[in-house]
DNA sequence: ACTATAGTTAACCATACGGTTAAGTATTGA
DNA sequence: TCAATACTTAACCGTATGGTTAACTATAGT
C-alpha cells in the first residue's frame, strides 16, 4: 500500500469536518460564487471565511479565478470523488456483513 | 434547517481526516478485532492508538465491549453512511453538472 | 503470590483549527 | 482623487490533534 492518496484523503475529510464548509461546498454545487456571496448565510468574520476558503482549496475541493476585485469560487470533483470512493469501498463491505448476518438469522431462527 | 447531524457529520468526517483511523476501519471491514490487534500494523505508541479509538468513538464509527481484559471492536454503520449520503447527495448535483456542460460541447461543437 | 499482558489515564509538548480585530492590497465607481 | 468594496494577511487567543513517557487498573497465566 503506503498510499499517496493518503494526504489527500486527510486533506479532503478534513475540510468536509466543518458546517461552514460543507455549507459552501452545498452552495457551490448550485454555480459558481464569489467568496462574499458564499460567506453571506454565515455570521462569522470576512477572515475567518478567507480561512475556510484556503482550507477547501489545500484539500483540492475547491478552486477559484480573480475576476476584477472579486474571486469567483467553483467546485473540483477530483478530491471528493476519491473521499467518497473510500467510503464506498467500505461499505460494500459492510453491507456484505450485514446481509451475511440476516441470512444467519433468518435461517436460525 | 438547523441540522442536528451537522455535529454527527463534523465528527465522522474529522475522525476519517487520519491514516491510521481510516486504517483502524478498513481493518475492521473485515472482522472485530482486539485494540492490539488494530495497533500492530501501526508504529505508534498504546496511548496514541487509545487517543484514534476513542475518537473513532466519540464519531459513532465504532463500538467496542470489554471481554475479559480485552475490548473487541466493531464497526457501526450509520454515521458512515450518513457521511457518505452527504457527499452523494452533492455528487449527483456534479454530475448532473458535467453531463449538462457535456451535452452543451457535443452540441456547440 | 508474582509477573506479563491489555488497555487506559495523566501530564506534557508542538502544531493545527477556528475565531477575533486591525491593518493592508487591489479594484471599482463617483 | 477619494471613498467604498472585495478580499487577504498579521497578530493574537483558546481549544483540539497527535504524539510522547510514566504511571495506573485489571485480567491472565504460571
Amino acid at each position: 500500500m503506503v498510499n499517496y492518496s493518503q494526504r489527500h484523503l486527510d486533506l479532503a475529510f478534513g475540510a468536509l469536518a466543518h458546517p461552514i464548509r460543507r455549507g459552501i461546498l452545498a452552495r457551490l454545487s448550485k454555480g459558481e460564487a464569489t467568496v462574499a456571496e458564499l460567506a453571506r448565510p454565515f455570521k462569522v468574520s470576512a477572515p475567518a471565511i478567507s480561512k475556510h476558503m484556503h482550507i477547501l482549496e489545500q484539500a483540492g475541493l475547491l478552486s477559484r479565478t480573480k475576476h476584477g476585485r472579486e474571486h469567483r469560487c467553483r467546485l473540483e470533483q477530483k478530491r471528493m470523488k476519491e473521499a467518497e470512493a473510500w467510503i464506498e469501498r467500505y461499505r460494500t463491505f459492510w453491507n456484505d456483513r450485514l446481509d451475511a448476518l440476516e441470512r444467519y438469522l433468518k435461517e436460525n431462527p
